[in-house]
DNA sequence: TGTTTCGTACGAAATTTTTTCTACCTTTGA
DNA sequence: TCAAAGGTAGAAAAAATTTCGTACGAAACA
């Protein structure tokens, strides 16, 4: 396996990173727990998920607990080593790779509160402390 | 056209995503100079980039000008009101909505280097005043 | 015990996205 | 004028992703 294939792991599709995202949320769960969270959003078989989640065990996305009947799934990854890798991509491709340009896209965004922005502003305070 | 359907033409793929990063960085150009800016990252044959800027131009995502023999491609959409929905995509999957989380995390980033976190603060220095 | 419910596995179908092939038109220049 | 180079279009193939149908085993329980 080369660099770019190991790359390829950390590159979930968009169905799959729904599911990342519901098992960050609520944490190691049944197929059937996370389908649930995904119906609250989406119109969604119970084997689409169960497939989707078997394919990202087989990946390596996903780990899984088969000791007992009720499999259940985890996600392999640290869950702040992929954010960052994600959004690492992002920035590169949109931003090219400018951190700031992108908080400054950030801050001109009319859907970014005040608040939002003061925590942001609390957060470099400390920082220099 | 219902409205998720509108707001499936400001979600390109991730094909179409290249093509839009190109057009942004050198403007309005014909379907060879944008495949060979591809070229010069990823191996493509000129038919498919040309069939990929024609399904863009169906779609609206980009806009011709036929006048020409050699048809001159642009960007339909406002370079920074498609990167904002992106942006925004992003943060509401990955940090659900969360903009602060978002650059703690950037922060935290070994990759963010000191210049850019001195601009980021300079920015919102700015924005005080 | 039997039957209903809930679980996984597997294969394949459907859909979406990407790539290629081929036909044919226009321009250029020997 | 005609061949070569460079352009578009459309159909179709290929690849990747997503969804679904069916089989079958285990558990629950009347």
């Amino acid at each position: 396996m080369n660099i770019k294939d190991q790359n390829k792991q950390l590159e979930p599709t968009k169905s799959e990173l729904e599911i990342l995202q519901v098992l960050w949320e609520i944490g190691p769960s049944t197929v059937r727990d996370v389908n649930s969270e995904l119906l609250k959003q989406k119109d969604v078989n119970y084997t689409t998920t169960l497939k989707l989640m078997q394919i990202m065990a087989d990946k390596g996305i996903l780990a899984r607990d088969e000791s007992q009947m009720k499999h259940i799934y985890s996600v392999a990854e640290d869950e702040q080593k992929t954010k960052a890798h994600l959004l690492d991509k992002f920035v590169d491709s949109m931003y090219k790779g400018s951190a700031s340009k992108l908080v400054m896209q950030l801050i001109g965004n009319k859907k970014t509160s005040q608040q939002e922005l003061q925590e942001i502003k609390d957060m470099l305070k400390k920082l220099e402390e």
